[in-house]
RNA sequence: GGGCGGUUAGCUCAGUUGGCUAGAGCGCCACGUUGACAUCGUGGAGGUCGUUGGUUCAAGUCCAAUACCGCCCACCA
């Protein structure tokens, strides 16, 4: 069979690859003839990812870059491995983020607020808002060539995912497995809403303590007048209810002191003053202190009351163990309601919290004269009146760590609130377990312990957040003030027409408070009615309303929708194709910061939803840190696009360097710099310069803007990219294969198709059919294994210094022989062939570009059997040569030509022989070597300016000659006319240091006899080795000394 | 306070079960551009593997202690 194909010219081929226009073309191609639509109806085994959903918070940074890469590396190559290969794309609403964004810009833009928006207009603007970001995410993956389904791209509050999140919440309600009840959460007064625990930063500011005392009520004789407390925040006081004091404050001291003592046997002497000094203040304290504690103790036990001044209400005096006496007075004021520890003590102790603050951050009635006033107000008119009544002991200044919100910037006020719970007992301990008996695998393992301890603790997970932008609990509610009220609210809502239990659920929940008398004081209702309504029921929901009930406001975590992602994805709880096929899904890949928050959520949710694990495989990868080793966010200003990345180096680099920088242990550290857009210039990002809006370049001394550009001025100016030099290695990879290619197709002119031989093979084409063997065979375990930078590190040195520099090079002198010509085709469309579509999972594009080139000139190609090549390189099947094909031999004959070219060319360079001047060379060696050298003899001529002129134990030496010894031969360089005698005797000089240096160490070992004794085998191929070096060693000698002769003479 | 990771060349990182002279890329030095590639080629210089101690015939590798850097969790009236 013949296929004519077309030529092409240097100048039909760019010298670099323009990656710029590829791509382009490459993504329209790709999602035209949708190679990445992964369909329910074929034979193929599925494997599937699922995408962990950005944020629509903002744009992806390269934190997300790398996710993203390693992600579709392993779906790219099993698509290639012919499963069917799902990678499902989608977006999250990250609740609070997203709100907190978009009010900053309402605030900033219009100066308005939520409230003066109302509900449904400030979510439709973040409906607007989240457009255009999951419009410009879904554009950054696809520049990125991330071989996405996009035709099924989800959103975690779109109507398939809303589907799922209602059938769970009512499940798991009907199930009595969400509940509501009070809580103290960190209460963002600015938001209104609370916030979870990783969404609280302490920022260290300077603050006061402030000391008050509390009156005894009716001291008796010998008794203290005053309890002494201290605080940083004193208008909590309004809701103290308690003050506390240890149980046993003798033996508390003694275990202080102890584990002082302990610390001190441990110390260095710089830290030893420190410690003694405390264990100093400590006895002290113990004398001069601990009979009062003792006092205080034993009036706690007798259940002696307070006066918590003006409030004037009497406050008990109890015993805890969070009292500790070795500070500040041993006594510490209990504010259940508005600390997270006292709220401990509060329930241990079973005293009253009394909230005294509304959402807003304004006092309640509780607050009693206060009522009204904002927290902060309130502090300086607490301390005056207290200072008035002469209770104020003293203020200190103290720097002390603030708990603020990280979305509004504002402090936290610890709250207690009606909140929603999911009740995590059973739920966690069947994540732990999928861990535990291996369902689930966790890769690296080190990450099963962070968690497996974080859902060991089994804390209920608080879901309702007060916000307007999520999915809002789908429960309706109706207080009621008497038994009566409930009965009859039950018995009206069993008798609406679309009432049926199985798609609505009634919890009652009682009223925490159980006097009844104090209940009623406060209007507290005595029950709650609680009705769950499942999805697509709108006329009970209707219904309800009508009988007097209202919708609950708040709306769900955004981890709620998030945990589901997996099943909810693919059109759970329906009976879908799509979840028949594809769940459970394959592989996650994700960050270690979400693997409590996320992870073990998807799990848990995945049991308790759909009966099986979400995914058996887990991979922590690394994170992306910057030159500073901070990681990086948009918050801190050390944010990349990777666009300015794929702009200036090519989406294939970005990728090919993201894989190459995912190991195993280390953090991706990329120091990146700031390129002008004017010179291109480029200069590091400081801590200093990476926020500010403009930027002067040091050298141009034009101004260019940052991605921190607000003022229209600034964003007037054209836009300076950040990138990072790492990236450089990954283009020059690029380039370096588009121009092997580029031989190849200025060489594939007049290409026939035909199976190859195998007694045409030479041995270079069996070398290069065991190292692609070999290749393929490491770089597909090490991308199952998730070992990416192997994987890179492998392919990029077959391809670049066995490929490149020795195959097609030796090719060059096949192709100028039209006799060896047509095989010297074959065999290279074959071999770039199989090197593309191994480099695919990595470089999509640049692979893809040189496939459909190589498709004009050699569509049909093979190696025992001819094929056309694949429409795509995407779809193309993955390479598993035969591993008959490795061939330890060859390998072995390929490394002594190696290692005698590099000999050859050591003696070019430290003789400084110019390049077109030929040398003449012989190599003294047993007859076996000079057989296995023999038939890559001619390459030494294109690859060192050298002719093999002889070979074999006799070979006469030249007069003049450079000599090499290596272990198998000596290479002997005929250097007449060329000869630098100097030169040559500090070459030699240095190898006969080098040697005797290897010498010394090997008669060391082998003079040691415990060695000899315990590793025969190894000493017996040191003896031979050594024996080699003694005579490379005697060689050099000989060689050094007429050289010296030489120059004496 | 608890846990985890790191420390190897000027920089960024490899180094499999301990074993012969510890590797790569960038940067640096020298030489080299008429047919794939200067985003290139060839050669070279550069490291007492954080410190201390231990196990072993043998330690970058195993153990212990310690310093520094980073991350996670808890806590700080």
């Amino acid at each position: 069979m013949t296929n004519e194909s077309p030529s092409f010219k240097p100048e039909d081929i760019p010298s670099r690859f323009d990656f710029s226009e590829a791509q382009t073309r490459i993504t329209k191609m790709w999602d035209e003839c949708r190679y990445f639509h992964a369909v329910t109806d074929s034979d193929k085994q599925p494997f599937t990812i699922v995408i962990p959903p950005p944020n629509v918070t903002g744009a992806l940074h390269l934190g997300h870059a790398l996710n993203n890469t390693l992600q579709d590396v392993l779906i790219r190559m099993k698509r290639m491995q012919g499963f069917n290969a799902l990678w499902m794309p989608g977006t999250d609403h990250a609740g609070i983020a997203t709100q907190a964004v978009v009010e900053r810009r309402l605030k900033e833009d219009e100066g308005k607020t939520r409230h003066d928006l109302g509900r449904e207009a400030l979510v439709k603007r973040i409906w607007d808002w989240k457009d255009q970001y999951e419009r410009r995410i879904l554009d950054q993956l696809k520049q990125m060539g991330c071989s996405c389904d996009f035709e099924r791209t989800r959103f975690t509050l779109d109507e398939t995912c809303t589907k799922a999140v209602r059938f769970t919440f009512f499940d798991l309600f009907k199930k009595q497995l969400i509940y509501r009840g009070k809580r103290l959460v960190n209460w963002d007064t600015h938001l209104g809403t609370a916030v979870s625990d990783d969404e609280v930063f302490a920022e260290k500011v300077k603050g006061q303590f402030w000391h008050f005392m509390y009156p005894v009520i009716d001291p008796q004789s010998g008794e203290p007048a005053h309890v002494h407390v201290a605080t940083t925040r004193p208008e909590t006081m309004l809701g103290d209810t308690a003050v506390a004091v240890h149980p046993d404050p003798s033996k508390a001291l003694d275990k202080v002191e102890a584990d002082l003592q302990e610390k001190l046997a441990g110390a260095t002497a710089s830290d030893r003053e420190s410690i003694e000094s405390q264990i100093e203040a400590l006895k002290e304290r113990r004398e001069t202190y601990l009979p009062k504690l003792i006092q205080l103790r034993d009036m706690a036990l007798d259940g002696r009351m307070l006066m918590l001044p003006l409030l004037d209400r009497p406050i008990p005096l109890v015993v805890d163990e969070w009292a500790k006496p070795e500070l500040g007075s041993g006594c510490v004021k209990i504010t259940p309601a508005h600390d997270p520890n006292d709220y401990e003590v509060g329930k241990r102790c079973e005293l009253e919290m009394i909230n005294i603050m509304n959402r807003d951050g304004t006092l309640n009635i509780e607050a009693g004269p206060y009522e009204g006033l904002y927290m902060k107000q309130a502090r300086g008119k607490v301390v005056d009146d207290l200072e008035a009544l002469g209770l104020l002991e003293k203020i200190e200044d103290r720097e002390i760590e603030l708990p603020t919100s990280d979305r509004s910037k504002t402090p936290i006020e610890p709250f207690l609130a009606d909140q929603w719970f999911v009740s995590m007992d059973q739920l966690s301990q069947s994540a732990m377990d999928a861990v535990t008996d291996g369902r689930v695998n966790i890769h690296p393992p080190r990450y099963s312990r962070s968690y497996l301890d974080w859902l060991s603790e089994k804390r209920d997970w608080p879901v309702s957040r007060q916000l307007w932008w999520g999915h809002q609990i789908p429960v309706w509610s109706r207080a009621c003030a008497e038994q009566a009220d409930v009965d009859q609210a039950l018995e009206k809502i069993k008798a609406l027409p679309a009432f049926n239990e199985t798609v609505a659920s009634i919890q009652v929940e009682p009223c925490d408070e159980q006097d009844d008398q104090r209940r009623r004081q406060l209007d507290l209702p005595l029950a709650t009615v609680h009705v769950c309504v499942q999805a697509g029921n709108e006329s009970l929901e209707q219904e309800l309303i009508e009988a007097g009930l209202t919708r609950e406001e708040d709306v769900l975590d955004t981890w709620f929708s998030s945990a589901l992602w997996p099943h909810s994805t693919l059109g759970w709880p329906e009976a879908t194709a799509e979840m028949s096929t594809f769940y459970p899904t394959s592989a996650l890949l994700t960050s270690r910061d979400i693997i409590t928050l996320w992870v073990g959520r998807m799990v848990l949710m995945g049991l308790n939803n759909c009966n099986e694990i979400p995914f058996p495989r887990v991979f922590i990868h690394p994170k992306i840190l910057d030159g500073f080793g901070k990681t990086m966010s948009k918050s801190k200003g050390n944010g990349v696009d990777p666009i300015d990345v794929i702009n200036k180096f090519g989406a294939d680099s970005l990728r090919f360097g993201m894989a190459r920088l995912c190991t195993e242990t280390q953090d991706v550290r990329l120091p990146v710099k700031f390129a002008c857009p004017h010179c291109e210039h480029t200069f590091d990002q400081t801590v200093k310069n990476r926020i500010l809006p403009k930027l002067p370049c040091p050298k141009c001394k034009k101004e260019f803007s940052t991605q921190w550009a607000v003022e229209e001025a600034d964003k007037a100016l054209e836009r300076g990219s950040v990138t990072s030099e790492r990236f450089e290695v990954a283009r020059n990879f690029v380039n370096k294969l588009w121009n092997a290619s580029r031989f190849a197709m200025l060489n594939l002119e007049g290409y026939t198709a035909a199976p190859i031989e195998e007694s045409e093979l030479t041995v270079e084409d069996r070398w290069m059919l065991s190292r692609l063997s070999t290749v393929s065979s490491n770089v597909t375990k090490s991308i199952d294994g998730f070992q990416y930078s192997e994987a890179a590190r492998e392919l990029y040195d077959f391809a670049w210094s066995e490929f490149c520099s020795f195959y097609v090079e030796m090719l060059k002198d096949r192709f100028a022989d039209a006799a060896q010509r047509p095989h010297a085709q074959r065999i290279l469309a074959y071999s770039l062939d199989c090197l593309l579509r191994l480099l695919q999972p990595m470089m999509p594009f640049v692979t893809e570009a040189i496939w459909q080139n190589l498709a004009k000139l050699a569509p049909e190609r093979g190696f025992t059997n001819v094929q056309p090549g694949a429409s795509s390189i995407s779809i193309a099947p993955w390479p598993a040569l035969d591993s008959g094909w490795q061939d330890a031999a060859i390998e072995e004959q390929f490394s002594l030509y190696q290692t005698a070219l590099a000999a050859i060319r050591e003696v070019r360079s430290s003789q400084n022989i110019a390049n077109k001047t030929k040398v003449k060379f012989l190599v003294r060696c047993e007859p076996k070597i000079a057989t296995m050298l023999e038939p890559l003899g001619g390459y030494f001529s294109r690859m060192a300016a050298a002719d093999l002129v002889g070979m074999g134990p006799d070979v006469v030496q030249p007069e003049t000659n450079a000599v090499l010894a290596k272990p198998e031969f000596e290479i002997l360089v005929d250097l007449e006319g060329l000869i630098d005698v100097e030169s040559e005797i500090t070459r030699l000089e240095k190898e006969k240091a080098n040697l005797e240096k290897s010498i010394a160490g090997k008669q060391r070992q082998l003079g040691n006899e415990k060695f000899v004794a315990a590793k025969p085998d190894l000493a017996a191929e040191i003896e031979i080795s050594l024996k080699q070096a003694e005579e490379q060693l005697q060689t050099i000698i000989a060689s050094l000394d007429k050289f010296l002769a030489k120059r004496n003479a």
